[in-house]
DNA sequence: AGCACGCCGACT
DNA sequence: GTCGGCGTGCTC
């Protein structure tokens, strides 16, 4: 009986095992199973009478199973050919793979504490009565909205929402899954988001509708932030049928749906839904996928699409694959005729109008430029909220001595460490190690060493000196006698450490107690904000000219994601307005933003990258080596790469995968680890896929050689996001 | 991945 | 004298 483990794609045991039984056992089927002197859960994979796997160990190496794990169904063959499919893909083996896909308390707890599990879970599933959901609860639906659900009701493949930021996706989610329930009585749907800090808000909307009808029990998150138990319990009713919704993070398109039949991925551009460790999986590529498989629908649906996803989504004539559902209006705008968006120099919709500042008209070394300034303080003087975004968190990204050019450079890391004066450290953002700033320079005893740029921190501390004398409205007091002082609140990594200070951090920005918000990416993404009319990005420029060809989509997402922050009520919209501090205010880049002309944007990217023959017009693979020095990392990759030549009809496929020489990785160092990368293209998916199956052999054989010895890990990334 | 075995540096 | 570092090897 073959069984898989929990074991590494590089080990050699990365095969299913062989155990003895004495009874049959359906593939999917959870076991204990003993493997040297421990005893660990394990997947019955192939059918008992189906011949054992090469290689298959003598007889009496076999050992038998310890246990069945009663009262889980076998997980089903969709389940399982999904791992099979991730493992092939990600090139990483089925076993690692499908067992890190199970909650980690399945792995750990003891038969007798997974049947009281169990029980508690039965009693808990006790039905209950509900209300059934019927037309009066359905929330009227904007044309754009009716349109875009019945295009999806018509549509077979896969689908793009592309809907512009407030245009109510969230509630063309909420309705296809409503219409699922309704109409199919035992489908589950699978709805994603790209962070946890999006859950909670999300789930409250479901929540809300959902519950009633269905009952707490239908609905269950999945997310790292949820503790052992919580996740077994949602893992179980999700594989029990259950639960009807399930809602979550990336780990969450692995759960166990026997009835899935709708996969929602929201914001699908975001970068968070491609894992960064252990199998480097898409979670929504995998979501197209598993729809496939499934026969479930799947909609992906963003603001500023992928660029693979608008790409599949182009019309079926030119080879798209996807539909495309576009609502361009936010609610409450009608949608203005072509004329009038021409004519009128207004941005379209009731979007927020994009205004752009010279940087190279301003004065020398300013942060905050005087008209930037004074908007915010008109905004105050006016009760109304300002969002001001930078995405480096600190106070200043390094510390310098101006006398012997001594920088705080990380010991351990190939980068600075950056000034935090809330605590008065130096810390790395690689490594995590943190030391007190120094009170003198340490290589030469100046005292006057100064920070080196700008973070949120000192942000948020110049700004409160530029509106110290600005005051709010309407709230003279004794001490005050012309009104408040302006608040301003930060809102980054650093802020929100501790559990819950998110939510309050943001309960402050809603009930109006700040006037002011400084803040990293965490505040552009998602969250509504009703009374905020300005938003502005102190220094985006950094990304124009990045070596990473994603660089320019992914700052434009992000920038199209904060300017949809502004002026979401239909009332302010008119008035709110996006700052853009550049050097380059004629970027096309930029252009396209003032605009909200995504499609124009992605035109002219796609564009570029056919020409250069970069995604999604070629395939690509990184394969990264970490050694204790660079050659050896590099060496390894080199000597990986020559080994292609020994691949039976070598030459073939040279000529269709092309190998870049090994290179140091951007932060070459992280934690006194070397760090290599070598690319690997295809013009076709398919050839790149077969190819990395061959190699793996090989590349695994290089490890065991010469060239590998040293060498600490070493993984293949599919479908890499950052080269 | 775990977990053992195994061989070299600073401490109860 | 041990405790403990992580290099190498094995697990059906």
């Amino acid at each position: 009986m073959s069984v898989l483990v929990h074991t590494p794609a590089h080990s050699q045991v990365a095969k299913p095992l062989s155990y003895w039984s004495d009874q049959f056992l359906a593939p999917g089927t959870l076991v204990r199973v003993p493997l040297g002197k421990r005893e660990l859960l394990g997947l019955v994979w192939d059918t008992p009478d189906e011949t054992e796997p090469p290689n298959a160990p003598e007889a009496d190496k076999i050992r038998p199973l310890a246990g069945v794990l009663d009262g889980v169904a076998p997980l089903n063959a969709a389940w399982r050919q999904l791992m099979t499919f991730g493992a092939g893909y990600y090139q990483r083996s089925v076993g690692e793979v499908a067992l890190a896909a199970l909650p980690p308390q399945l792995r750990e707890l003891s038969p007798l504490q997974l049947g009281r599990r169990l029980k508690r879970q039965a009693q808990a599933a006790a039905p209950e009565q509900h209300r059934p959901p019927d037309t009066t609860d359905l929330v009227a639906l904007t044309p754009e909205q009716a349109r875009a659900i019945a295009q999806f009701d018509a549509e077979t493949r896969p689908c793009l929402l592309f809907g512009a930021t407030g245009s109510g996706k969230t509630e063309v989610y909420l309705q296809c899954v409503q219409r699922l329930l309704t109409q199919s009585p035992n489908a589950q749907a699978l709805v994603m988001v790209p962070e946890i800090n999006l859950t909670p808000q999300l789930e409250a909307r479901f929540r809300a509708r959902f519950a009633p009808h269905y009952g707490e029990q239908a609905l269950v998150a999945m997310h790292s932030g949820m503790t052992p138990a919580q996740r077994l319990q949602s893992w179980l009713a999700a594989h029990s049928g259950q639960a009807r919704i399930v809602l979550g993070t990336r780990m969450a398109i692995f759960a166990s749906m026997p009835t899935l039949q709708l996969i929602v991925v929201d914001e699908e551009h975001d970068p968070s839904y491609k894992s960064q460790d252990g199998a480097r999986y898409s979670a929504r590529d995998l979501a197209v996928y598993r729809a496939h498989l499934e026969g479930a629908r799947v909609m992906l649906g963003s603001a500023t699409p992928s660029l693979e996803s608008w790409h599949h989504s182009r019309a079926a004539a030119q080879g798209g694959r996807y539909g495309r559902l576009t609502m361009a209006s936010r609610i409450g705008h009608d949608q203005p005729t072509e004329l009038q968006h021409k004519t009128q120099n207004n941005p379209p919709h009731g979007l927020p109008l994009v205004r752009r500042v010279d940087m190279t008209h301003q004065p020398k070394h300013c942060v905050v430029a005087p008209p930037l300034v004074q908007a915010i303080a008109e905004r105050v003087a006016r009760g109304e909220q300002s969002m001001v975004f930078l995405n480096r968190r600190g106070y200043a990204p390094v510390l310098h001595c101006a006398d012997c050019d001594w920088k705080s450079e990380c010991p351990h890391c190939s980068a600075y460490r950056v000034f935090h004066k809330i605590d008065r450290t130096l810390r790395c953002h690689h490594c995590g190690f943190a030391e007190r700033v120094p009170r003198a320079c340490p290589a030469c005893g100046n005292p006057d060493i100064a920070p080196l740029g700008r973070g949120t921190e000192r942000l948020e501390e110049h700004l409160s000196e530029l509106l110290a004398q600005v005051r709010r409205p309407g709230t003279e007091s004794e001490l005050y006698p012309q009104g408040e002082p302006v608040r301003i609140a930060r809102i980054d990594a650093d802020t929100t450490r501790l559990k819950g200070t998110l939510a309050s951090q943001l309960a402050q920005v809603h009930d109006g107690t700040v006037d002011v918000l400084v803040g990293t990416q965490m505040i552009a993404k998602g969250h509504d904000f009703r009374r905020i009319t300005l938003v502005a990005a102190v220094n985006p420029d950094g990304a124009l000219f990045s070596s990473d060809f994603r660089a320019p989509e992914r700052l434009f997402g992000l920038l199209m994601q904060a300017a949809g922050r502004a002026g979401r009520d239909a009332e302010t919209s008119s008035r709110s307005e996006m700052w853009l501090q550049t050097a380059h205010p004629k970027h096309p880049l930029f252009e396209a933003l003032k605009q909200h002309d995504y499609p124009a944007f992605a035109e002219q990217q796609l564009r570029e990258r056919a020409q250069a023959a970069m995604p999604p017009f070629s395939f690509q693979a990184l394969v990264r080596a970490e050694a204790r020095t660079q050659e050896v990392a590099q060496g390894f990759l080199s000597a990986a790469s020559a080994a292609v030549s020994d691949l039976p009809q070598s030459e073939q496929w040279l000529a269709r995968v092309t190998l870049y020489p090994p290179v140091p990785m951007s932060i070459q160092r992280v934690a006194d680890v070397e760090r290599a990368q070598m690319l690997v293209e295809s013009a076709s998916r398919a050839t790149l896929q077969s190819f990395l199956a061959l190699w793996h052999t090989a590349l695994h054989a290089t490890r065991g050689q010469a060239a590998g010895r040293g060498l600490i890990r070493w993984a293949v990334d599919v479908d890499p996001l950052s080269i």
